[in-house]
DNA sequence: TAACTATATTAACAGTGTTAATAATAAATA
DNA sequence: TATTTATTATTAACACTGTTAATATAGTTA
C-alpha cells in the first residue's frame, strides 16, 4: 500500500485500527514485549506515525484500559438490575471480574499489574474516567449488602479493598504458576470466593 | 581501581558482591529497570565481566530468589517449633509471608510476579531448590490443621493455593494502588486474613 | 622463558522508546 | 488556477537494552 492509498483513511477510523492492533500485541506479548516498531509493522506504517494518534506507549495502554472499564461498568450495572439479593449481586459482580481474569489473564495483568495508569486513589477519584465510574458502582454493590444487614461490621472501603485483593491474587497466582491447570485454577478461585463470602457474612 | 587490584579478589567473594549489588538494583529499579550495564557501573566493572560469574540476567534473579526462599524456609520451621496450635501456626506462617510482602513489595514482586523462575509446578517439585522445600513445609503446616480436624473439608492443595492467592493479592493491590497508604494497606490485609481463617474453619 | 589458564576488556549486533527534521499530499485561499 | 497552509507520513538519529565474539592482560605452571 503506497502513501496515496494510506491518506484516504479517516482519522477516527484509523485510530481505532491502531488501538485494536495494539491490544492484540499487548495481550500476546505483554507490556514489555509490546514495541512501537512491532505495532507499526503490524499495521504497515512507520513507527512514528503512531505518535500522531497516540501520545506514547502508555497512552495506548490507557485507551485499552478505559475500554475494559467501560465494559466492566456496563456489566456491573446489568448484574445489579438482574439480581435482587444484595449478597448474590456482590458474588456475581466479583465472579465476573475474577472469571474475566481467569479467561484473559494477560489482559488482566496488563490492566491491573503492569502500571498504575490511573495514578493514586485520589487522582482516580478526581479525574473522570471509566475506571472511576466502575470503582464507585462496585462500592455501591458492597454498600447495599451492608445496608441490608448481611455482613459483619467492616468498613465498606476495607471490604472493597479485600475483595479486589482477592481477585488480583487469583490472577497473579494463575499467571505465576506456569503450569497451573485451568481446572485447578478454577477450583482454587471458586473455593476462595466461598471462603471469602462465608467469612464476610454474619 | 585498576585492573591489577581487581585481579586480587577471590571468586566466591566477588560473586557475593555482585549478587548483593544486583539485589539492590533489582529492588530499587524492578526487573525491567535493572540492567547489566547499570549493575556493572555500580560494581565498577565492565558489563561483560558479570557474565563470568552469572549466566545472564535471569540467573542473577534466580540466585536472589533462592536466597529469599532459604530465609523463608528457616522462618517457617522456626514458627512451627514455637507455636503449638496448628491454626495459630498457619496464621503466623501466612502473616510472615504477607508482612514480608508489605514491607518489601518490590522484592515480593520481583520474586513472585516478575517471571516464573522455577518453571511449572512439576518442575518445581522435581528439581531440588529452596523454593521446593518451602512449598513442602508450608503444605505440611496446612496438613497439620486438617489432621487436627480444625478446617472445613477442603483438599489440602486447594487451601495452599487459596492462601498463596490471597497473599499475592495483598501485595499486588499494594503495588498497584500507587497511593495506598501503609495503614490502609495493613488494615485491608489483616482483615483479609481474618476473613480467610474464619471462612476456612469449621 | 614459553605455554597455558583465568579474568577482564572493547566492539559489535539487533533490539528498544522517542524526538527532530523533512518530504509529500490534501485542503484552503488569493 | 496558482499559491499558501495544514495534515500526514517518512527517514535519521539519540541514548538506551541483553548478549556474544574477539581480544588483551595478568598470574601460574612446565
Amino acid at each position: 500500500m503506497g502513501i496515496i492509498e494510506k491518506r484516504a483513511k479517516h482519522k477516527e477510523e484509523f485510530r481505532r485500527e491502531i488501538l485494536d492492533s495494539a491490544r492484540e500485541v499487548f495481550i500476546n506479548d505483554g507490556y514489555d514485549g509490546f514495541s512501537m516498531r512491532k505495532l507499526a509493522e503490524k499495521i504497515d506504517y512507520s513507527p512514528t506515525t503512531i505518535y500522531l494518534y497516540f501520545k506514547n506507549k502508555d497512552d495506548l495502554l490507557f485507551a485499552i484500559c478505559e475500554e475494559f472499564f467501560a465494559n466492566f461498568f456496563a456489566e456491573l450495572n446489568h448484574i445489579r438490575s438482574v439480581f435482587r439479593d444484595p449478597v448474590e449481586t456482590l458474588r456475581q459482580a466479583f465472579l465476573y471480574l475474577m472469571n474475566f481474569g481467569l479467561k484473559n489473564p494477560n489482559q488482566y495483568k496488563l490492566i491491573f499489574f503492569t502500571k498504575s495508569v490511573y495514578g493514586t486513589r485520589e487522582e482516580l477519584v478526581e479525574q473522570v474516567s471509566m475506571a472511576r465510574n466502575t470503582y464507585f458502582v462496585f462500592k455501591e454493590i458492597v454498600q447495599d449488602c451492608i445496608n441490608a444487614g448481611k455482613l459483619r461490621k467492616i468498613e465498606v472501603d476495607v471490604i472493597v479493598d479485600t475483595l479486589s485483593m482477592a481477585s488480583h491474587g487469583v490472577i497473579a497466582k494463575n499467571i505465576h504458576c506456569a503450569n497451573f491447570s485451568k481446572e485447578r485454577s478454577d477450583v482454587a478461585a471458586h473455593t476462595l470466593v466461598d471462603i471469602l463470602l462465608r467469612g464476610l457474612q454474619k
